[in-house]
DNA sequence: GGAGACTGCGTTTTT
DNA sequence: CGCAGTCTCC
C-alpha cells in the first residue's frame, strides 16, 4: 500500500483520525497530541489514496502562520503538486472567493480591506459627520456592535430597534455600510458575511463549490465563530466530508467571538464520529497531571485526559516572591541556572497574563544581561510609515478611497489643513461624490488649493505611471515620489522608517514573484495576473510578523495567549495572583472564570520538562502597589506535584559594584554583533559610562531590545538623554 | 500646522 | 507608572 508510510509511527487514535471515512469527524486533540501532524497526514492520505484530488481539498486555519506551516508539512509528505488545494484562513479564503466573484458579490474588483484600525478611523469620521458625542458613543464600542451584528448575519437597518441607544448605533451602522459601499471597502467580518451571502444567493456558485470541495478540514475548530461555522456548513452541503480538529479545553478566544459550542453542535448536528487524541508527546507526567487536575474544575467539557508514556519528570516549582522585582530576579537566576545546565535560552519562555507585566521583567532581564525577545507589539504592515505608503497605493488602485485620501493628503505636509479639508468634504457631501472627485473638480482657491492640486496631480501621475508596471515598481514610485521617504530621511529617528519603506518595496517584489495568480489551478475562473489589489489585500490580511530576529538565542517573553501552539523546555509562568490570573474582570462570570482556567491550562501544557510558577505578594500596578492573594488556580493543582521554593537568601543589591560581570555576561539585547561597541560588553542600570561627546554619566533606565535597545543616561554635564545603543558609542567607565 | 502640555485610563488579539 | 490621545498655544 503506497500510503502505509504516512501511517507509520502514528498511534492507533491518530491513525484512525487520519483514515476516518465518515462524513463528519471530530478530532478532539489535546495539547501536544500531534494534531497538526494528524491533519496534514490526513490530507496526504486522502490524496495518496488516489480517490481525492488536491483540487477537492479545502483546509481552513486560524492564522496565516498555521496555513503556511500546513502547506510546508504537506509538501514534505507529498512530493506532488499541491496547487489547486485551497489552504488558508477563513478571511483569506473568503477574500479569494470574493475577488474571483466580485461581480456576483456586488463588490468592485479592487475592493479594499479595512483592518481594525482603518475601521475605527472610518467610524470616527462618520460619528463626527453625524455630530454624535464620542464620549457617549465611542467608536470602539460601535465598531464592536457592528462587528457583532455582522457576525449574527444582520445587515444594517434589519434589526428591530426598541432601545434608543441601539437605534442610534444602527443608524451609524447604516451610514458606515453606505460609506463602505461608496468607497469599495470591506472590513474583516464583512469578508465572511459577504462571502456567506455570495454563496447563499447564488445557487450555481454554491453547487459548484460544494461539488468541488468534497473534503473540508478545519484546524483549531474551538476558535471558530458562529458565522464561520455557518459558512462551513453551507459550503459542506449534504455531501462533502468535514473533518475538524480542536480542543475545547484550549478555547481561549471566547472574548472575540469564538464559540467552543460549535464543537458540541457539530457533534449533534452531523452525528460526528469523535476521536480523542489523549496521548501527549510533549510534557512529563507531573506537568500533565497538574494540567488535568486543574482543568477538571471546569464543568461542561467534552472530556479528555492527557497521558504520557514518559516518566513523571520534575515536580513543578512554585516561588512566592515578596514583590514583582523579586519575582523577576528569581526568574533570572533560574534561567541562568538552566542555561548553565545546557538548556538553550530559546527553549525557555516567560509567560504572563497581560502585557503590562512584561515591563518589570524586561527591566530585570536587561540589567542581568540575559538576551530576551518579546513577542507582540506592532507588526510590519501596521507601522505608521507602512500604512501611509499603503494609503498611497490604495489611492493608486482606487482614488475613490476617501479613507486613504484623508490619511495621506497632508503627509508629507502640503498645507492641507482641517479647514481646507472641510471645504472639500462639504463639496463631496453636497454633490454625493468622493473626496477625490471633489478635490479634483474644484480645488479650493489660494494657498491651500495649491496643496490639494499638488496632491491631485501627484496621485494622477502615480496612477499613470503604474499602468503596465510591476508591483515593486509601483511601490517604489509611491515611496519615492510621495515624499514619504524624504520625510523620514529628514527626521532624526527616521532611519528605521526609511528602512521599512524600502522593505515594503521588497515585500511587493517578493509577493509578485511568489504569487503566480490568485486563480491558479482554477480552470473555471478567468485567468488574471497579480494585481495591486491582491497585494493590498495581502497586507491587510497578513499584517506580518510581530517580532524580529527569529531563532535568536534569546529567552522568549509573551502573553499566555501568544504561547498557544508553542512548546518549550522550560516555562516560567509569572504573576499567579488573584486579580491578575484569573484576571479581575473575568472572575465575576462563570464563563469568564472558565476561560481563565483554560488559559492556565494552555500555559501549563506549554512546558516539556521544567515548569516554574511564580507569584508576588506585592506588585506595582497602575502606579501603586497592590497586594494580592495567590491565584486560586495554584490551589487547584495537587500539592504533591509542586515543590515550594523557599524565599531566597538576601539578594546582593544592584548597587554594589560588580565590575566583573560586565565583562563576562553577554547582553545580546544591548550588543548586536555588528555594533561598534566592544563585543561582550554589557549595560546595566546604575552603570557609569563615558560618551565621546557628552562626557561621563550613569545609566538610569533602559528599554527595547536588540537593535532597538536604548538607555537613558544622566550625564554629569549635559543632563539626561536617551541614547540608542546601536549608534551611541558608549564606553563602560 | 506642529510641538509640547495635559488628561484619563489601564485583559487577552487574529483577520 | 506609562502611554495614547486630545488640547492649546505659538
Amino acid at each position: 500500500m503506497i500510503s502505509s508510510n504516512i501511517l507509520e509511527s502514528l498511534n492507533p487514535q491518530q491513525a484512525a483520525a487520519v483514515t476516518s471515512d465518515r462524513r463528519a469527524t471530530l478530532i478532539l486533540a489535546g495539547a501536544g497530541s500531534g494534531k497538526t501532524r494528524v491533519l496534514t497526514s490526513r490530507i496526504a492520505w486522502l490524496v495518496r489514496s488516489g480517490e481525492v484530488s488536491p483540487h477537492s481539498i479545502l483546509a481552513v486555519t486560524f492564522t496565516n502562520k498555521a496555513a503556511r506551516e500546513m502547506l510546508t508539512r504537506i509538501s514534505t509528505l507529498l512530493p506532488i503538486n499541491i496547487r489547486g488545494m485551497w489552504v488558508g484562513t477563513f478571511h483569506g479564503l473568503c477574500n479569494r472567493l470574493l475577488r474571483i466573484h466580485h461581480r456576483e458579490a456586488g463588490l468592485p474588483e479592487t475592493f479594499q480591506i479595512l483592518d481594525s484600525a482603518d475601521q475605527q478611523a472610518l467610524l470616527k469620521r462618520i460619528l463626527r459627520g453625524m455630530n454624535i458625542d464620542e464620549e457617549k458613543s465611542p467608536a470602539r464600542e460601535i465598531g464592536w456592535f457592528i462587528n457583532a451584528e455582522k457576525e449574527q448575519g444582520r445587515r444594517a437597518g434589519a434589526g428591530d430597534v426598541s432601545d434608543p441607544m441601539v437605534e442610534r448605533w444602527s443608524e451609524v451602522y447604516l451610514r458606515y455600510e453606505q460609506q463602505c459601499v461608496r468607497e469599495g471597502l470591506a472590513d474583516f467580518p464583512e469578508l465572511l458575511l459577504r462571502c456567506f451571502e455570495l454563496l447563499t444567493g447564488n445557487e450555481d456558485l454554491l453547487a459548484h463549490y460544494r461539488s468541488r470541495f468534497s473534503h473540508i478540514l478545519v484546524d483549531e475548530f474551538q476558535d471558530t465563530s458562529r458565522l464561520q461555522y455557518q459558512w462551513l456548513k453551507l459550503l459542506a452541503g449534504e455531501r462533502s466530508s468535514l473533518c475538524v480538529v480542536g480542543d475545547d479545553d484550549q478555547s481561549i478566544y471566547g472574548f472575540r467571538g469564538a464559540s467552543a459550542q460549535n464543537m458540541s453542535d457539530f457533534q449533534t448536528e452531523f452525528g460526528a464520529h469523535v476521536i480523542k487524541l489523549e496521548q501527549n508527546y510533549r510534557s512529563y507526567g507531573a506537568i500533565l497531571d497538574a494540567a488535568n487536575a486543574l482543568i477538571r474544575n471546569n464543568p461542561h467539557r467534552l472530556g479528555k485526559e492527557l497521558w504520557t508514556s514518559q516518566g513523571r519528570g520534575e515536580l513543578l516549582r512554585h516561588f512566592e516572591a515578596a514583590d514583582d522585582s523579586e519575582e523577576a530576579s528569581y526568574v533570572v537566576e533560574e534561567v541562568k541556572r538552566l542555561r548553565d545546565q545546557g538548556v538553550e535560552l530559546s527553549q525557555m519562555a516567560l509567560l504572563y497574563r497581560s502585557n503590562a507585566q512584561s515591563r518589570v521583567l524586561e527591566h530585570t532581564l536587561f540589567s542581568s544581561g540575559l538576551p530576551y525577545r518579546v513577542y507582540g507589539g506592532l507588526r510590519f504592515f501596521e507601522r505608521q510609515e507602512i500604512k501611509h505608503a499603503l494609503a498611497y497605493l490604495r489611492l493608486v488602485a482606487n482614488p475613490g478611497d476617501d479613507a486613504a485620501l484623508l490619511r495621506v493628503v497632508n503627509i508629507p505636509a502640503r498645507g492641507v489643513g482641517a479647514r481646507t479639508l472641510e471645504l472639500v468634504q462639504q463639496a463631496a457631501l453636497d454633490q454625493g461624490i468622493s473626496l477625490w472627485e471633489a478635490a479634483r473638480a474644484r480645488p479650493p482657491s489660494g494657498k491651500a488649493g495649491a496643496g490639494v492640486a499638488g496632491f491631485v496631480s501627484l496621485i494622477e501621475s502615480l496612477r499613470a505611471q503604474a499602468v503596465g508596471q510591476g508591483l515593486a515598481g509601483i511601490a517604489e514610485a509611491v515611496v519615492e515620489r510621495s515624499g514619504l521617504k524624504a520625510l523620514y530621511q529628514a527626521e532624526r529617528d527616521g532611519a528605521d522608517r526609511v528602512e521599512n519603506l524600502d522593505e515594503l518595496v521588497n515585500a511587493a517584489a517578493t509577493f509578485e514573484a511568489d504569487t503566480h495568480s490568485l486563480t491558479e489551478g482554477d480552470p473555471e475562473a478567468p485567468p488574471r495576473g497579480v494585481t495591486l489589489a491582491d497585494f493590498l489585500a495581502h497586507a491587510a490580511l497578513e499584517a506580518g510578523d510581530n517580532q524580529a530576529e527569529a531563532g535568536a538565542q534569546a529567552l522568549q517573553l509573551m502573553t499566555v495567549h501568544a504561547s498557544k501552539g508553542l512548546e518549550f523546555e522550560a516555562v516560567f509562568l509569572c504573576g499567579l495572583e488573584e486579580g491578575l490570573f484569573p484576571h479581575e474582570n473575568a472572575v465575576n462570570q462563570e464563563s469568564g472564570l472558565e476561560e481563565e482556567r483554560r488559559l492556565m491550562y494552555v500555559a501549563l501544557t506549554r512546558a516539556r520538562h521544567h515548569l516554574y510558577l511564580t507569584s508576588a505578594e506585592a506588585r506595582m500596578l497602575h502606579g501603586r502597589s497592590r497586594y494580592n492573594q495567590p491565584s486560586r488556580f495554584m490551589a487547584e493543582i495537587p500539592a504533591e506535584l509542586v515543590e515550594r521554593i523557599a524565599k531566597r537568601p538576601p539578594r546582593w543589591t544592584s548597587h554594589t559594584a560588580t565590575p566583573s560581570w560586565a565583562g563576562n555576561a553577554r547582553a545580546a539585547a544591548a550588543s548586536p554583533a555588528q555594533s561598534a561597541g566592544a563585543p561582550g560588553s554589557a549595560w546595566r542600570i546604575g552603570q557609569n559610562v563615558l560618551h565621546g561627546k557628552f562626557g561621563p554619566g550613569v545609566i538610569m533606565d533602559a528599554e527595547g531590545r536588540g537593535l532597538d535597545a536604548r538607555v537613558q543616561v544622566k550625564f554629569r554635564d549635559v543632563g539626561v538623554k536617551w541614547l540608542a545603543l546601536e549608534y551611541a558609542k558608549l564606553i563602560p567607565a
